[in-house]
DNA sequence: TAAATTTTTTAAAACGTTTTAATAAACCAA
DNA sequence: TTGGTTTATTAAAACGTTTTAAAAAATTTA
């Protein structure tokens, strides 16, 4: 197990030549002969060097790695449907520029801001690009503000914070919009918890397009609920039961949604000839419903890239043009809507 | 953006004192002075001092962090469904235990057993947890068999290689053995693609349950397909085209057993009246399916878990009681094979 | 008080790099 | 030859730790 890695001092040995000179051949500098350099070469090859990455860092004080960092809560990043492809976009950008992924949980025990601080200044990271715990927690504010290279992925209200995040309000205006324009007249909204921002933002977007609509907006189509699929099934129970009219609902989450729809058929109705339905997440059952699930999708992959790149260009000073990055966010059109039988 | 970090050199300053004594003294060294000690500390504090990892790991020649490596390959771990719960268990466990976890993609550019190697000479990581691109690659074989710390996921033939594995054999025997004592008699085994040790550790596995009971096996039933729900769908209408006679099938994946299912149902069939079901993965969208699927459910967290706690143990340079493990498997009675209706 | 012992502190080396400034070697012109 | 350039090589410092062995200070013993 304890193995032995050849060191430059090893190749200079062999070479017969110092270590500066077999640094500066590794690195191809043109200073030094090209014979010598070729021998060096050689040697470095037969011996099967590789660089020692810790002593580079230590060197240049640059550990070319990131973090991607997230609070250790049970609602982590891991229970998030998309977090795989959050990484897997962050990843992408990150080989194209040779760097290295650390996945960094807190430790509960300790206190986030604290954790944060620590990976950033402990140097195994040069940047991190921040997974928030919620948005209540605020507590991170001072490592967010201050001049460590850090993406936060979120809203963030200083206008200073590099941030990218989806865009919720537009997602659900959109949404909106598609459903008022099919003809829908009284669209309920199920909300997820409103102590949520992206709750919030949900609903404002549905709002601004009844507004635009010239629709009154009226607080009995709203139901909020906890974005569980069993929500969703007695919202629309729930519905039934206050006779209240309606003929399409517009779901803070695909779960909800397609609880809604299950109720909905159960109590005898039709999608979407009786009530059109649209989701929000695109999430992969989305399209195996009976019918198939309209819905927002975000591309939790293109806010990983962004963000990347973003952080990467903090890390080599370069001006970011954009600070606050909302990815845009499609709607995706399948049956649950009515809208492809026009 | 360019901060600078307190070293021990600046609280050595400060506290009037040398580095080693301010070394000793946060590392609860019993030499140093207890008040001595004391001022150091408080001095520490209020600098705000985090240790820097790389000097240390420099020193130490550990980096205190270990790697999970996948190879970049278009099918890599970013899309297996169940990537996160392995993350999520190799995390918990590092976190346990103080280490960090670097989440490596090799390049494509360069060969896949370079870059396992790489990784683990330039000393960024101090042993890998290691995702193979597929079974037939084995040519990462200098690597894995090695002096060097490697846990493979996946089975591997020389013994001597530590592991960590579904036990897929017997998901398969216990799914299949299942619908054999529930009473049914012509079982269609829907494999996945034979190439993939996975398929063929799973026919093996329905082999066995059939032998057992001494049931002949008839290849008419068993079809191989590719893992995908169009193809568990086209697997029933071919029976169908071909009168086959069955009363149970035996998918090699929930996707698949979802596929055959509607299908089945469309055909005019009931489940699990005419024909019961068992798939194998335990998707999500198996307990959401009318009727839930029944089927096979593998801990991904556990994989993780045991993983890791490998890993450290090598690290540590522990006897490894059992080099090989494969961690057990579950089967979920829903109601798709009829056997809650007993 | 001197010597012996114990306690406390520190200088220096080591980990593996990169880079700067100095030196050495080679070449050229007079 | 001498001096001046250019080219090639290297010693040494630096990055921030930890640890060992030695030194210094304090305490005890004779």
């Amino acid at each position: 197990m304890s193995k032995e890695y050849t060191r430059l001092k090893d190749i200079a040995k062999i070479a017969d030549v110092s270590i500066a000179t077999v640094s500066l051949s590794l690195a191809g500098d043109p200073r030094v002969n090209i014979n010598t350099k070729k021998n060096i070469l050689e040697v470095a090859r037969s011996l099967k060097y590789v660089p020692n990455e810790i002593g580079r860092s230590l060197r240049a004080k640059k550990a070319e790695t990131i973090a991607l960092v997230f609070p250790n809560t049970p609602h982590n990043a891991f229970s998030h449907p998309y977090f795989v492809h959050l990484l897997e976009g962050i990843t992408e950008v990150l080989v194209q520029n040779s760097l290295q992924l650390l996945l960094s949980t807190s430790p509960t025990e300790m206190d986030e801001t604290m954790a944060y601080e620590q990976i950033l200044r402990n140097r195994r990271a040069d940047g991190i690009i921040l997974w928030p715990a919620s948005i209540k927690d605020r507590n991170i504010l001072n490592i967010i503000e201050s001049a460590f290279p850090v993406v936060y992925l979120g809203k963030w209200p200083n206008e200073e914070v590099i941030t990218v995040t989806r865009d919720d309000l537009g997602g659900a205006y959109v949404a909106t919009k598609h459903l008022l324009n099919s003809g829908r007249k009284r669209i309920v909204h199920i909300s997820g918890p409103l102590e949520y921002q992206v709750s919030i933002d949900r609903l404002e977007g549905y709002k601004r397009a009844l507004a635009e609509h010239n629709m009154l907006y009226d607080s009995s189509l709203i139901i909020e609920k906890d974005f569980t699929m069993e929500a969703g099934y007695d919202a629309a129970i729930q519905l039934d039961h206050h006779k209240v009219e309606y003929d399409a609902i517009f779901a803070g989450n695909d779960l909800m949604a397609i609880g809604a729809m299950k109720s909905i058929q159960k109590l005898g109705k039709s999608i979407p000839k009786d009530v059109a339905v649209v989701g929000y997440d695109n999430i992969e059952m989305a399209n195996l419903m009976d019918p198939t699930l309209t819905t927002i999708h975000h591309s939790m992959r293109q806010i990983g890239t962004v963000a990347a790149e973003k952080l990467i260009s903090m890390l080599n000073f370069k001006k970011i043009v954009e600070k606050q990055t909302t990815v845009p966010m499609r709607l995706i059109i399948r049956d649950s809507c009515g809208a492809r039988e026009i």
